[in-house]
DNA sequence: CGAAGCTTTGAACGAGTTCAAGATAGGTGG
DNA sequence: CCACCTATCTTGAACTCGTTCAAAGCTTCG
């Protein structure tokens, strides 16, 4: 099952029927390198993004250079739903590490939530968690000291990495730079260097070669006041449920 | 016409029933006292909340007691179009002044959304712009200065209070304390205080008796690096437009 | 091997905080 | 109408978390 419909299960029960047309939907896919963009601030994409494999961003550049990244974007995740709404993208989508990204032809998309009750209710409840998220990032940048913050951005990345199955034991795929962590937490990168250091020696996380491990998710959740609910992945948020896959 | 349809109509073109409809939804109305909580966190409302008149806020407490203020919600504003995708408020609603605040019950919303395509449109439109405000901040509180932020926010403010007509010449009620703007802002109400102070003495704005003057808003928006393509309330956004309304 | 990018470390610096006190303003009860 | 109370705003001074600048190690990869 492909990351896609994975996430979408998390948010409405979906028949096999469902399942079917958002499987075929991500056929179309593009591979792209580390670092190019996927999609720039002020285009208008005619259909729909998501990514397959790989780490992606949204970001804002600022006239000063600087940089603030918005979201990361993993397996499962659409980069511009909100796009055909809203008309441009006031932000850009750019790869972390090499990606797959599934490309979703506008008229496909407007088939399937003109017919697919609970495929469209799946999509529309992926970008309200989507702006879920994005709250939590506010209340971190805003509220939350550097370590904290560091801390309850891996809490949040391990729970949405598991929910599409890329997490063993504690540990995963991380092909973030601290320069790009930074840019997410609104800190710089040689703070978020000393930040990282320190949870390596409270025992908390490991974290090299592109991989993280987190050693105590107990003692690490605690630190940074994660609690999940934010993230909406919970049990009964709709009237029926089916299947909840997985 | 009420604030409510008013903004709806920058999201996509209403024809008069779907008009009629809008302001029909909001006859259910509710008053409440400044710095009242109007929903709060983890409680799973059975309808819409709309702001109608007043100011109000989202809101999120941290375990520390300090609180980040998420948006700023003005009059034509929805509190809670998500929560019936996502089943539960992962933050609380609090009113800054008194209000008044339409409640519309879960059937009719149900009812509007299956049946008038152009009204569901624009209410989706009204919350992904609520999305692409929460990305402005979010830069805001991680990559400007405080002055610039401060300055952004304002420059924000003027614009959606235009939407819903409540601005005249520069001038609006303003009817939240610096220590609110603080928690907004993710600084210190001292240092909020620092800042009004600046932009005052350079003539950028008049701020008093809780109304607020905008002096010189070519001013303020070069020095904010205002840009409102975010607020997504330009032209031809969607295919057919049929009345602009105002 | 060498270049480029990422990580690490140190030391000086500064934007914003903290603490504390005083000034203003609006609202209430007498 | 005044006295008082509380919340907000204002100011100053010390302090601190995170920045900036700079240089040195480490990887990766052609």
């Amino acid at each position: 099952m492909g990351p896609v419909l994975r996430k979408l299960e998390c948010g409405a029960a979906l028949s096999a029927d469902d399942r079917r047309t958002a499987e075929l939907m991500c056929q179309n896919e593009r591979s792209f390198g580390a670092r190019e963009d996927v999609i720039r601030e002020g285009e208008q994409p005619q259909g729909v993004h998501a990514v397959l494999e790989g780490f992606a961003c949204r970001y804002k550049l600022l006239p000063n250079g600087s940089r603030q990244i918005l979201a990361w974007l993993i397996p499962g995740d659409f980069c511009d739903l909100h796009v055909s709404i809203l008309g441009a993208m006031d932000h850009g989508i750019a790869t972390l590490s090499p990606c797959r990204i599934a490309y979703l032809p506008q008229r496909d998309v407007e088939a399937m939530t003109s017919h697919r009750t609970n495929l469209t209710r799946a999509l529309w409840w992926s970008t309200l968690v989507d702006e879920a998220v994005l709250r939590q990032w506010l209340v971190g940048v805003g509220r939350r000291s550097a370590e904290k913050q560091v801390a309850h951005l891996i809490c949040e990345l391990l729970v949405r990495l598991r929910v599409v199955g890329l997490v063993e034991g504690g540990v995963f795929d991380f092909p973030i730079t601290q320069g790009e962590l930074a840019d997410a937490v609104g800190l710089t990168a040689v703070h978020v260097n000393r930040v990282v250091q320190h949870l390596r020696h409270c025992g908390l996380i490991r974290l090299q070669d592109r991989t993280l491990a987190v050693l105590d998710e107990g003692a690490l959740r605690e630190l940074a006041e994660f609690n999940a609910n934010y993230l909406h992945l919970g049990e009964p948020r709709s009237k029926e449920r089916a299947n909840s896959g997985n």
